[in-house]
DNA sequence: GCGACAG
DNA sequence: ATCTTGTCGC
């Protein structure tokens, strides 16, 4: 497990945190439609938190797209970032994201977020961030609507809708990955479009709600922060 | 001003 | 995010 360093410039307020954000959402870039699904590596990245010791874990799990195969993991644990605010989740977690991915052996290919790509207030969440810093395709899928709305959805396992923000602009989509049960919300990132951001999330749903990326993602940091850490 | 609010 | 067992249901 390798260790991650808080960049020196780091944000530490919010006022300088949402300058950031404004200063590089114009980098994201959204007219390319990405890797199709299917074909070589999907990454899922994810972060567990151990508050009272003020630290984070990050894994990074390379997934083979056609079989959805672990082909390689990594891990980092450092300092928390940043505290939690809505709109600010990434200063918490992308250094920690970084160190995971740059340890990783081979290419990641499509990176898979825990959370929102352009759906974000400022229209630059998690996703979108990782992917500007790291040149990646980018994408995120999270599992509450945050301050987004949507159409009914149909009950189908691969249904969608469009997921809107308050001026009624289409920030992602609402996806049913299993039939009868709470969709999960799917928004590009950086050098994705949503139809294959959809498709890619349908792709790694054979079984479960949640993408397998994030899912082997959640439980191998948790893994890390116990093993560094155990409970008392 | 108050509440809501990805993880 | 995190604290947490059994339990109802497909």
């Amino acid at each position: 497990m390798i260790t991650a360093q808080v960049p020196a410039d780091w944000p530490t307020t919010e006022g300088e945190a949402r300058a950031v954000q404004d200063a590089l959402r114009g980098r994201v870039v959204r007219d390319e439609s990405g890797p199709p699904p299917g074909t070589g590596h999907v990454t899922g990245v994810d972060v567990a938190y151990d508050d009272d010791r003020d630290l984070v874990a990050a894994a990074a799990v390379v997934l083979d797209a056609a079989t959805l195969t672990v082909v390689a993991e990594a891990t980092a644990v450092g300092r928390v970032a940043f505290p939690y605010v809505p709109g600010l989740l990434a200063f918490r977690e992308l250094p920690a994201v970084r160190a995971a991915l740059d340890a990783l052996p081979c290419p990641p290919g499509l990176v898979i977020c825990d959370g929102y790509g352009l759906a974000h207030p400022r229209r630059f969440g998690l996703a979108g961030h990782l992917g500007v810093l790291t040149g990646l395709p980018t994408m995120g899928v999270a599992k509450n609507p945050f301050t987004f709305t949507h159409p009914t959805l149909a009950p189908a396992r691969g249904s969608t809708a469009p997921l809107l923000a308050e001026d009624a602009e289409e920030v992602g989509a609402a996806l049913r990955t299993r039939s009868e049960v709470k969709p999960v919300y799917v928004s590009v990132g950086h050098r994705v479009s949503l139809e294959n951001a959809i498709a890619h999330t349908l792709a790694l749903t054979p079984q479960y709600r949640l993408p397998e990326t994030t899912r082997r993602a959640d439980s191998l940091c948790r893994r890390a922060l116990r093993t560094l850490s155990p409970p008392a």
